[in-house]
RNA sequence: GCGGACGUGGCGAAACUGGUAGACGCGACGGACUUAAAAUCCGUUUCCCCUGGAGUGCGGGUUCGACCCCCGCCGUCCGCACCA
């Protein structure tokens, strides 16, 4: 009996697929009436290297493909590389070597590092987003969406990245840092292309209702993100004279928003934010409008200051009269805690129900007219004191809103603006419109000219690509698009005379907010084949991290809406389904000197002076830290070479799907390997060991074997169904147990129990599944044998082990014929000696019987 | 502050819609094989005052029966964060 042995097998099998072309996707045609199935994980950034981390997504996905296919589906299983972005740049400005051919290397490197995974991925689709191909009909598309008034460009104040020189989208500042560099994001003018995300944002908040295959906390974080709230727009008339400054007449009034349109008569003051337009306007004569102004400018500029933020104002002497009762004045104030960003940028403060407008309105001293009475309060002992009420209740103090639900008070101050014209019901949003623009060199160029007659000119579809120079230098800080000398210099292609092309590329999210519709087919001289999308979209399963899930989810969701309303696509959702899976974490090691060692780097040693963990080679001990993700500068990172070295690809596919729900963090550890790498070996034994030319017969066990196999067949196949992997692989370990056990079963149900279970595991293992299938004389390949089918009949037991309760205690068991009606299991437990025994001295009031269950007896 | 998820042995976890809590794996312990070790195989492994009792973060409740449902706490993690 030989060892089995994985560095001889799974190449071959590997070969075999790939000479039999066994994973390349059928067209609809060759198909015949099979269902098709799109799925898809999230595809990788060329960074160079994959570590064991990486394998988890792909693994999943795979898991499910195979899956799939074993069950009929005409399978997409695609694979391509998200290639632009800022490490490849950096690597030419560290390392004098190009982006074009550093991702071009890495991506060969980590091909071959993937193919090594036994997936069963379509590679003749495979593409990189930097590759002319691939940009150039993005460029097509973004002309196809500049024309129809989805992109734009403007002056904006944007998240400014100083390290990577470039400027970030909302999406991509996390806690105020780049969500790449980490360096603390800098608000800056600049003028930039915008894409017209937001009007979307009800397609795109109303759309996540029909996601019922996405996780509900993605849903939600989009919806927040989005950030959707109805309410009031109206404008407050100047009391009084205008000052000399207004006398331009721009400025009619000030407009602001509300969601609390029923609290507007516990109105005491309209705040502007720092930078409102009124604001600039005032500072221009007053500089200490202008000096309160920059100084609420820096002290935004923060995250811990706004954190803590004092509420500060400052009085403009202006007044407004309010919308009801030009009898009321209210102060204006430019107010730090106002967002020019949001709304209006202008608010109208009730103290009494806000609490910010209250902080405010006690350190100025302004009044608090509470206008909502809590349900269970009367109108003379309700006060408000430091917090304001934000509760349900009535309308109070309010004259023609007292009494009225604090809807309906809305709903009747909404009616009375609207009708007198000062303003109207409005929606607003959180979410910004998706700035694209990038101060860069790698990524793909925004295709348009600028020209002194025509202004921005889209550059026709005959002219595209438009490629990137190569001939770039790295020497000066900025882009290096704006200082190539050549490149940038063109004609318009409206009116023939010089122009100069735009020297921003796009942002990468761009790049990976339609790569799985091009998968559909990535050689059509269109961005995208409607006939190949129609059948192919939605991706049926998309599988990769939850960080994404207002990032390149959104982005991806936006598109589609926008190449649907081009008539590029058929589909409103990208994704049907979606799953985000955990991450592959392990433990982290430090020196003594603190530096972080790598696992290789670390021995257990339980001899000599110290025992426990050492630094190899040192000697010394070394200081064990916390169980975090795989990342390079902590050192935690497991090469899949290494592993699949020692244990073959099959082990460590199957540790990373064992142990741990595939949503949750699993952690790496040689042992756990270690354990699958018995599993495959315990498999192999038991297959070969069972050599089928040798097969004896079946005894009184082969029925309970039977039944153990179709039990596993059902186990299996609700695993796979429900995304419960882990569960799924116990089951094998489970059965594997059992088979042992039942050793009298040496004859022809063994082997189809063997060939059975072959199939179940070949999603996980497929490898050694193919192994095994060959070793039992199956036909063909596992690989190509429909999934085995679940037949309740022959996992049913014939009779059931029932526990027995008394009072709830679990007290005995029973044995009862599968499926025993009620009288016959009560005629069985009464007569039985272990439940008389608890029963002495009590008189039984009630016999509750759950079929094929339990059994519970209430006596007193 | 707002929103959400989670809390089960030494560890990772399982338990379908309320029905035998701890499947499966890791670790640990004991045994077999071996001159020895590794590997492999077999067994034990929730806890305790062990013919029994307790037990799914804590305190209550509903139920014949609760990890699961309800109320109130505590803790951990995630997202958003002066969003009017």
């Amino acid at each position: 009996m030989a060892r089995y042995n994985p560095k001889v097998e799974e190449p071959r099998w590997r070969a075999a697929w790939r000479e039999a072309q066994t994973f390349l996707t059928r067209t609809p045609a060759e198909a015949g009436g099979r269902p098709k199935y799109y799925v898809l994980e999230m595809f990788p950034y060329p960074s160079g290297k994959l570590h064991i981390g990486h394998a988890r997504n792909y693994v999943m996905g795979d898991v499910v493909a195979r899956y799939k296919r074993a069950q009929g589906f005409n399978v997409l299983h695609p694979m391509g590389w998200d290639a632009f972005g800022m490490p490849a740049e950096n690597a030419a400005i560290q390392g004098g070597v190009h982006p074009k051919t550093w991702t071009y290397a890495n991506i060969a490197a980590m091909r071959g590092q993937l193919e090594q995974f036994g997936l069963s991925i379509d590679w003749s689709r495979e593409f990189a987003t930097c590759d002319p191909a691939y940009y150039g009909q993005q460029q097509a598309w973004f002309t196809r969406l500049y024309r129809r008034g989805l992109v734009y460009r403007r002056q904006a104040t944007v998240n400014w990245d100083p390290v990577d020189n470039t400027v970030l989208a909302n999406e991509q500042v996390i806690d105020g840092r780049g969500w790449r560099s980490g360096a603390l994001v800098e608000k800056k003018k600049l003028t930039q292309w915008f894409l017209r995300i937001t009007t979307y944002a009800d397609e795109l908040i109303d759309g996540l209702k029909t996601l019922d295959r996405w996780p509900d906390k993605v849903r939600l974080m989009q919806e927040n993100w989005i950030g959707r709230s109805r309410g009031l727009r109206f404008t407050f008339a100047f009391a009084g004279e205008r000052p000399k400054a207004l006398e331009s007449g721009v400025f009619d009034g000030i407009e602001v928003y509300t969601t609390r349109p029923d609290t507007l008569f516990g109105a005491s003051f309209v705040g502007i934010a720092a930078d409102h337009p009124l604001a600039e306007a005032l500072g221009r004569d007053r500089p200490e409008i202008a000096a309160f102004a920059e100084a609420c400018r820096r002290g935004a500029a923060t995250e811990a200051e706004i954190e803590t933020a004092e509420k500060k104002g400052l009085f403009t002497g202006l007044e407004v009269v309010h919308p009801f009762d030009p009898a009321i004045r209210l102060p204006v104030v430019i107010a730090n805690f106002i967002l020019m960003d949001y709304g209006t940028g202008a608010i109208f403060g009730c103290p009494a129900h806000d609490q910010r407008d209250l902080d405010f309105a006690r350190k100025y001293d302004l009044p608090v007219l509470p206008v909502v009475l809590p349900p269970d309060a009367t109108a003379a002992d309700f006060h408000v004191g430091t917090e304001a009420y934000t509760g349900p209740g009535r309308i109070n103090n309010s004259r023609f809103l007292d009494g009225l639900s604090i809807e309906a008070a809305k709903a009747e101050a909404i009616a009375r603006i609207e009708a007198a014209g000062q303003g109207q019901g409005s929606t607003v949003y959180r979410l910004r419109d998706w700035g694209v623009s990038r101060q860069r060199y790698w990524g793909c160029p925004i295709p348009i000219v600028h020209c002194a007659q025509c202004g921005p000119v889209a550059v026709p579809d005959d002219q595209l690509p438009v490629v990137l120079p190569e001939d770039v230098s790295f020497d000066l800080p900025g882009n290096p698009l704006a200082h190539q000398p050549t490149w940038k210099l063109t004609t318009c292609p409206s009116c023939g005379g010089p122009g100069e092309r735009e020297t921003d590329t796009l942002d990468t999210f761009m790049d990976s907010s339609w790569y799985f519709a091009r998968f559909t087919d990535p050689t059509s001289p269109t961005p995208i084949d409607r006939a190949a999308a129609d059948y192919w979209l939605a991706v049926d399963q998309y599988i990769g991290g939850v960080e994404h899930a207002v990032l390149h989810l959104l982005y991806a969701r936006f598109v589609t809406r926008a190449l649907r309303d081009e008539g590029m696509v058929g589909v409103d959702e990208p994704f049907a389904g979606l799953f985000t899976q955990g991450m592959v974490t392990h433990e982290t090691y430090r020196s003594e000197d603190g530096r972080w060692l790598s696992p290789g780097e670390v021995d257990y040693r339980t001899e000599g002076r110290h025992s426990g963990l050492v630094e190899i080679g040192a000697g010394q001990p070394v200081h064990v830290g916390g169980v975090e993700k795989m990342s390079k500068s902590k050192k935690n990172v497991v090469a899949p070479e290494d592993i699949f070295d020692q244990y073959g690809v099959d082990a460590a596919r199957l540790f990373v799907l064992s142990d741990s729900p595939p949503e949750r963090d699993v952690q790496w550890t040689s042992s756990g390997v270690e354990g699958a790498w018995r599993f495959v070996n315990r498999v192999w034994a038991e297959v070969d060991g069972f050599a089928p030319a040798a097969a004896g017969r079946d005894d009184g066990q082969a029925e309970e074997l039977l039944r153990t196999t179709h039990k596993l067949v059902k186990a299996a196949t609700e695993g796979l169904e429900h995304f419960r992997f882990n569960s799924a692989v116990a089951q094998f370990y489970a059965f594997l147990n059992i088979l042992k056990r039942l050793d009298g079963a040496q004859g022809p149900t063994r082997l189809q129990a063997l060939k059975t279970f072959a199939l179940l595991i070949a999603p996980f293992v497929p490898h050694l599944a193919e192994a095994c299938w060959e070793r039992l004389g199956g036909e063909g390949m596992a690989v190509d044998q429909p999934w085995p089918a679940f037949e309740p009949a022959l996992a049913a037991d014939d009779e059931l082990t029932l526990p027995v309760q008394v009072n709830g205690k679990r007290r005995a068991e029973i044995r009862a014929p599968a499926g025993a009606a009620e009288d016959e299991v009560r005629r069985i437990v009464l007569d039985d000696a272990d439940v008389a025994r608890h029963l002495e001295g009590l008189a039984v009031r009630k016999v509750i019987v759950v079929r094929d269950r339990i059994v519970n007896i209430v006596a007193a």
